[in-house]
DNA sequence: CGGGATCCCGAAGGATACTG
DNA sequence: CAGTATCCTTCGGGATCCCG
C-alpha cells in the first residue's frame, strides 16, 4: 500500500488525520471495517468509525451493512471520493520531487542551531 | 485575496492550519509581519511567529530583518515554497468543481437525521 | 464482526499583556 | 514594528471496556 507515495511526513493533508489514508485503502475497491483497520495499524475502532462516518456524511464513501451473522459492513468510495485522488496525487507528486529539499532545509537548520 | 479559491471549508490542508494561507499571502511578493497579520485577521502574533519560523526551517520562506528603528522584517517565498502553489492549486481546483457536491451531501445528511 | 460508551491526555493555538 | 512571555482552553484522538 502507499507504494510510490512518500510518507505522511509531507506537508499535505486531506481533511483530518486519516481521511487521505482511508481513501488510499479504498482506492483499489471496497473494503470491510477490519480490512481498513489492519493496514492503518495504529488506528482505534472509535477513531476509524468517526472518520468513516464523517466521510459518509460528506458523500466521499458509502457504507453498506449486510444483515448477517456475523455482521458484514462494506465501505466503498463514491465518484466524489474517488475524484479526490487527483489532487491527492498532485500532493504526492510534489513530495516526490521536493520533499528531499524540505528535509535538507530542516536538517541544515538543526545543524546551525545546536 | 484568496479570490477564485474557495474557503478553507474544503478538505485540503497544507501543513498546519495557517501554512497555506500564509503562502497565499506571499504569493504576490514579499510581505512584512503586519501585512501578513492583517489579512489573516484572527491570527495572534504568537501563532503567526510560530508558523513563520516553522516555514523558515523547512525552507519555504526567508526572513530578512533590517536593523532599523522602527524594526522592519520581510518574509518572502523561496522557490521551494512557491512550488507548493502547484499542488495547492490542484486542491483549489477540486474545490471549485466538487465542493458544492460535498456541501449538498452534508446538507442532505443533516436533513435526514434531525 | 463491527462497532458504541467512557474516560482521558497532550499539543495546537487563542487571549492578554509586555518590550527592545 | 515585530515580536516574547504567560496563561488557559479546546479537542483530536488514543486506551479501555462492553455489546448485539
Amino acid at each position: 500500500m502507499f507504494t510510490g507515495c512518500p510518507p505522511a511526513a509531507g506537508p499535505f493533508r486531506v481533511g483530518d488525520k486519516w481521511t487521505a489514508k482511508i481513501i488510499r485503502c479504498l482506492e483499489q475497491g471496497p473494503r470491510r471495517f477490519t480490512e481498513l483497520q489492519t493496514p492503518l495499524r495504529t488506528i482505534t475502532p472509535k477513531v476509524l468509525t468517526e472518520s468513516l462516518r464523517a466521510m459518509e456524511r460528506d458523500g466521499l464513501l458509502t457504507r453498506t451493512a449486510y444483515d448477517e451473522i456475523p455482521p458484514r459492513v462494506v465501505y466503498e468510495l463514491t465518484d466524489l471520493g474517488r475524484s479526490l485522488l487527483e489532487p491527492m496525487n498532485a500532493g504526492c507528486e510534489w513530495s516526490r520531487r521536493h520533499l528531499a529539499e524540505l528535509m535538507d532545509a530542516r536538517d541544515a537548520w538543526h545543524a546551525s542551531t545546536p
